[in-house]
DNA sequence: TTTTTTGCAAAACCTTTGCAGTTGG
DNA sequence: CCAACTGCAAAGGTTTTGCAAAAAA
């Protein structure tokens, strides 16, 4: 088993400090701009749309420019500091990467959102790749489908149709 | 195991005159906008875009408005006759239901599209309904990933690069 | 001071909607 | 004939780009 080298090694920190202090070190301007996108990051619970960012997270932090902030994803993410996914339709929302590229299954239901250690998908990724040669990722785009209570509530409304 | 029932149970059809004619009877319009939709899908040889369908399969058919292909796309939908996916980001792709919802591993180096029977995900959806309780489904969205070649030039690159 | 980044505006891209005019049955 | 559908144009939602003004180092 092959521990995937990442070109941009994920950076390690705690808070947006430590980042600051991290990019500066490598010679990149910090503005205010940039620092409300990484207070947001901080400051969010899970991923988030840019536009989100952009509005203080909903008032609560200071808002900015939805240009500049997608410039700042777009270059934070290069640097290996953020990453993005694609949850089904609707914007693509962002979130640190320090923690891993976390995976996610999605009720397409109820909208239920599902956060998977990324070697919790090893199985199926080996399937996958034993069946196909293919290497799965789901780290970009989630896995959609029913979660167990809407699969149930499914299969209770049809049973209750039988007599159509 | 069980066949899911299809609300609206795939029209089995071998050419579009053979659809107009369900379709008509039915009792719904067709339209000679429809007719070219319709005419489009069937000469596709893979899922394709609206933009695609209404600029006539690149000139070789009749083109048509793309306003009004997306309307009867989504009600060519609505009927059974036809299914859209997403095989990463760009716009959605049509294609005819009548083959059965087929699933897709898409190449995120070199594009490459391998289209799966639905069955042969079976083992992959399993695996992930015994571990999560979720019933994934693979036919709205792609499976992205990395397919042998590019895996195998990676690897190869990464060899090379070892001496950083 | 000089280079980079911002903020605004505009455009690009995909898709939907409104509406007056046309067409199918 | 009349309901349904078209074609065009405009708008909606997400993301990118151009550029003069502002800010970082």
């Amino acid at each position: 088993m092959t521990v995937t080298p990442l070109k941009h090694p994920q950076l390690e920190f705690d808070d947006v400090d430590q980042v600051v202090a991290e990019l500066r070190r490598q010679g990149y301007r910090l503005s205010t701009a940039r620092r409300i996108v990484l207070d947001a990051l901080f400051a969010a619970e899970g991923p988030v749309s840019a536009e989100y960012i952009a509005l203080g997270l909903g008032g609560r932090l200071t808002r900015s420019d939805l240009a500049s902030v997608y410039r700042n994803l777009e270059w934070l993410e290069s640097l290996g500091v953020v990453r993005h996914v694609h949850l089904g339709h609707g914007p693509g929302l962002y979130t640190l990467a320090r923690e891993g590229s976390r995976e996610y299954l999605v009720c397409e239901r109820c909208g239920r959102v599902e956060s998977l250690e990324p070697s919790e998908l090893d199985g199926v990724r080996a399937q996958i790749r034993a069946a196909f040669g293919f290497e799965a990722r789901f780290s970009h785009f989630a896995i959609p489908g029913l979660c167990a209570g809407c699969n149930d509530a499914i299969a209770a409304e049809e049973g209750a149709a039988d007599n159509d």
